[in-house]
DNA sequence: TATTCCTGCCAC
DNA sequence: AAACGTGGCAGGAATA
């Protein structure tokens, strides 16, 4: 019992069966040990029990005790210790680790750690990081908001010697002395170390550091060499955190506490300045010992560290100054087309109520059982293309119900909420992209207020226009996957296709159907023959691993005529089948795929796993449960594996030839507009020549070669997203539409 | 009231 | 009784 516990005995023998009377006496008088058995028997959520333990826990260690305030009512008579109390205590003991967390930190600070108060201690920071060749750089900031926070001070730390150093140049705290505008202009005077292409730079989340220094202080940093977080992505697409302080406790077991265990929601500029340089200059430190603990293990595996060095960090300058431009949109026409759009969806609305009766037509569970009532048999949930589009035809109800969502959809995830996206500052909309945001280290877009410029529809597109005197000018990795499977899988019919410049999809057809090609392309018309249609569908959802049931829906034919399509067609182009077999063998052996030439890895644990057996007609049992679950987790892995592969090198293709564009993008003093995957988005002024398209072309083909196959490249040129010309028709003469 | 999970759907 | 890979966002429902 804690020695500031000032409580009544336990009577652990007191007889439990008593009367009212008896209970009212005894809860007046209640042990702390009752009332803890009596607050743990009650309905406590996890969290809640989580904390009661901690503050039980450290009420016996003697670390927090009651609050006399809370241990007596006005009378004066001692109040029982409830639940409430205990709650209020964990906030206590939370501020009081707290304190002792930051405490701990300023005692145990090792002293190559440097707060810059002075100006000779300035400049004999800036003597020593100009010798460096690599220094560690973060800046400390009132947020995260690079538009509108505002640097409060500097990281540097010079590496050869290793010293770490923290200049606060905005922190409102006083009375102290710290080098601020007016008395030295510490911006001017890092510019040069940070300008300086010479002095290799390493950061942890290197894109924010640049993008504040750009942002607030004008710096545009130069030789930006390494970021711990996007090569942690690299070393283990799987880690659960990003986070500087879970990597350096993890990897360099280091127990570090994260910003909000050191100072809850308080800024940085308002900490005290010993605080805050022994967690700055921590920063500096660990993110050192974390770049050298990386590059040993990249440079361990295949090319890891080569690609890394000369494809993710150049890539990263081109990423900040794709989401530091933003896009322009035609808020006239955004509003219009949202009016528009209202009037229709109220319309569709209307008319579905009146059959449906008076429901949230958002909600899926409301709707399903107005459905269920209206058509009178059960559906299995209410989603458009699989469930709701076969029965349109005989309820027209259902129609306006779909028209309705594809409305809704475009006005809240589009025509409504992009618009209110536009920055004050800059009057216009930005995204954010994630160089290695899918763990196959395709791009991924979006998070933080921003929004997903990957997944923009064609309607949707059309908001986003080209600004006076320029063009959007889109790139297209012809047929990328399917060049990159005929790639890895050598598979002479795809390979041959693509030689002769000949459609591979129909080319497969051809040959599967025992047709002529022509028969097997297109209809007069100008669609697509169903020999074509079905048989992309056959190699792409058979390289992402459908099975026959998957297939027989997509295909629309039963499940068997599915499994012999299937079969035929892994019969009749061996070499696909290789290829996928070849993969799943691998990673089933080694728990991980090799992407691009050993550049990188995608890692697939349960590869390595066992399969469980589950007795026959027994699949579907409770107590099979984990069985399931375990299997399906090998199975995905399964399909993982070529599909990683497949994808990842289109990613790194991509990447490649990103960093080779930028180069003709600075000489002609164009602009990014985003990476889509297989498309490459610019903004290019409005005298693009042939020359230029000659030059975009030759980038787009020949920056990344693929084994056996030729690449390929559609350009095409707008002023409206989506409304567009070919490369071809332009050099014709063919003008490109007015916005 | 704020956070997390679920359903549905946009992109490649 | 599920059955195709990689993402992100909106809105409702459930949970804390």
């Amino acid at each position: 019992m804690g020695k500031n516990i000032r409580l009544n005995n336990p009577r652990p023998n007191e007889d439990k069966s008593l009367s009212k009377a008896a209970a009212k006496r005894r809860q007046s008088k209640e042990t702390i040990d009752e009332a803890w058995q009596r607050i743990f028997a009650m309905k406590n959520s996890a969290t809640d029990e989580r904390r009661l333990l901690e503050v039980k826990q450290a009420m016996e260690n003697g670390i927090i005790g009651r609050n006399p305030a809370d241990m007596y009512n006005a009378k004066g008579t001692l109040k029982n210790f409830s639940k409430a109390e205990a709650l209020r205590l964990w906030a206590e003991l939370e501020e009081l680790e707290r304190r002792n967390r930051l405490k701990e930190l300023v005692d145990n600070m090792p002293d190559n750690y440097r707060l810059v108060t002075t100006e000779s201690e300035f400049y004999d920071m800036v003597e020593s990081l100009a010798k460096e060749e690599l220094i560690v750089f973060d800046v400390e900031t009132t947020g995260t908001d690079v538009y509108n926070d505002k640097i409060v001070g500097h990281v540097l730390s010079a590496t050869s010697v290793d010293t770490h150093y923290y200049v606060p140049t905005g922190h409102d705290v006083s009375p102290v002395h710290q080098l601020t505008k007016g008395y030295l202009d510490v911006a001017e005077e890092l510019r040069p170390i940070y300008e300086d292409e010479t002095i290799k730079k390493i950061a942890h989340n290197a894109k924010f550091d640049v993008q504040m220094l750009k942002n607030d202080l004008g710096i545009e940093l130069k030789g930006l060499y390494w970021d711990t977080m996007e090569a942690m992505r690299l070393l283990n697409e799987n880690e659960p955190s990003y986070a500087l302080k879970p990597l350096a406790t993890k990897y360099l077991r280091d127990n570090s506490y994260t910003y909000g265990e050191l100072f809850g929601q308080v800024g940085f500029n308002e900490i005290n300045l010993e605080t805050a340089l022994a967690y700055a200059a921590k920063d500096g430190d660990l993110t050192y010992r974390l770049y050298k603990f990386q590059r040993h293990h990249l440079a361990k595996h295949g090319k890891m560290l080569d690609y890394f060095l000369n494809v993710e960090m150049p890539l990263m300058t081109i990423v900040s100054d794709i989401e530091l431009r933003g896009y322009d949109i035609d808020t006239d026409h955004a509003k219009r087309y949202a009016e528009e759009l209202r009037k229709k969806a109220g319309k569709a609305h209307d008319n579905v109520i009146k059959h449906l009766g008076d429901i949230n037509l958002n909600s899926p569970a409301q709707l399903k059982g107005a459905i269920e009532a209206h058509i009178g048999r059960t559906i299995k949930d209410t989603n458009a293309k699989n469930t709701l589009k076969p029965l349109a035809k005989e309820f027209p109800v259902i129609s306006d119900l779909l028209e309705y969502r594809e409305i809704t959809k475009l006005l809240s995830t589009y025509y409504d909420a992009l618009p209110q996206l536009i920055n004050p500052k800059t009057g216009r909309i930005h995204t954010r992209l994630h160089q290695n945001g899918a763990k196959t280290g395709r791009f991924s877009s979006g998070g933080g207020g921003s929004f997903n410029i990957q997944n923009q529809s064609g309607d949707a597109r059309k908001m986003f226009v080209a600004p006076e005197g320029h063009y959007i000018v889109n790139a297209d990795f012809a047929a990328q996957e399917v060049r990159i499977i005929a790639s890895l899988s050598q598979e002479e019919v795809l390979l041959d296709a693509f030689a002769r410049g000949v459609d591979a999809y129909a080319t497969l057809a051809s040959r599967f159907f025992n047709k002529p090609y022509e028969e097997c392309y297109k209809l007069p018309n100008g669609d697509d023959t169903p020999e074509r249609s079905q048989m992309k569908v056959v190699l792409l959802s058979s390289m992402y691993g459908a099975t026959k049931f998957g297939l027989s829906k997509t295909l629309g034919i039963s499940v068997d005529e599915a499994e012999e399509f299937r079969q035929t067609f892994f019969d009749t182009y061996k070499k696909i089948g290789a290829f996928i077999d070849k993969a799943q063998a691998f990673a089933k052996r080694n728990g991980f795929v090799w992407i691009g030439d050993k550049a990188r890895k995608r890692r697939l644990p349960d590869a390595r796993k066992r399969p469980k057996r589950i007795p026959y007609g027994k699949y579907w049992s409770e107590e099979y449960e984990d069985e399931r679950k375990h299997n399906s987790a090998i199975n995905l892995a399964m399909r993982q594996a070529p599909h990683a592969m497949v994808q990842g090198l289109a990613a790194i293709q991509t990447k490649v030839t990103m960093i080779e564009l930028d180069k003709l993008v600075k000489a002609r003093g164009w602009q990014w507009f985003a990476p889509i995957h297989d498309e490459i988005v610019l903004y290019t002024t409005d005298d693009l020549s042939a020359e230029d398209i000659a030059d975009i072309d030759l980038i787009m083909t020949q920056s990344y070669l693929l084994d056996g196959v030729d690449n390929a490249t559609d350009i095409s040129i707008q002023k409206r997203w989506g409304e567009y010309v070919s490369a071809e028709d332009y050099l014709k003469g063919k003008e490109v539409p007015e916005i």
